[in-house]
DNA sequence: TGAACATGTAGGTAAGTACCTACGTATTTG
DNA sequence: CAAATACGTAGGTACTTACCTACATGTTCA
């Protein structure tokens, strides 16, 4: 099995989700960062470290602190999967009519 | 720990992914999945397992066969985190004069 | 300079994941 | 009815994750 560390697994952790939100706000240290949580600061280290290698945060160092900055482009790849399907849960396509003309489609594929 | 299986972990997995694109063209039954995988069959059916207790399948069945149909209103939840954030990475706010704005925001943040 | 601070990392644990083979159970079909 | 088909699940393995408590390193400040 290879280890994967991609933007997809990085929103999979609800902890790192409020991260990224926290830093959406503005750059925060890794301190600052872990204040908000309950678990322990390595622990968000640690965190902070896996949204840094899929280059969802920069980090820049500032004396003996670490401001961490969100990078949003890598978010792109998600939405671009997400959005493809965004058709089918239009209030459009959930109407009987279209429901119907799907039962249709799937019974001839067959 | 907590077994989390929502729709971002779901998604978290290429295989499961790639399952839920390819019931967005037609219904499948559990082999005609498997049969676009090298995986086994087995493995396959957990996936799809996973995918029906977050909600994104549906599985009809059909005397011994097991038609999947994906749900995709879910998935709302994982496009309007990612939405939230589309501002950051559109042409507008990659340009340099927002770029020194936001730096000078942060500075006088701290 | 020495204490306090900010942080990374080592090392360990419990649990989850992704995968497999083997087998059991319906259902269809020759 | 017996063989074939479609599928679920049990049980095992290797690996990853999320978490923790030390501990080490670099930085600031009294």
């Amino acid at each position: 099995m290879e280890k994967r560390r991609d933007v997809f697994m990085a929103i999979a952790d609800p902890t790192r989700r409020e991260i990224i939100n926290m830093l959406a706000h503005k750059s925060l240290n890794l301190n600052a960062i872990a204040d908000h949580f309950d678990t322990s600061r390595p622990t968000i280290s640690q965190h902070v470290k896996f949204l840094q290698d899929c280059g969802l945060i920069t980090i820049n160092k500032q004396g003996r602190e670490r401001y961490c900055e969100a990078k949003f482009d890598n978010l792109k790849e998600v939405s671009q999967w997400v959005e493809q399907f965004k058709q089918f849960w239009t209030e459009r396509f959930n109407s009987l009519d279209n429901y119907l003309e799907k039962i249709q489609k799937n019974k001839s594929d067959k």
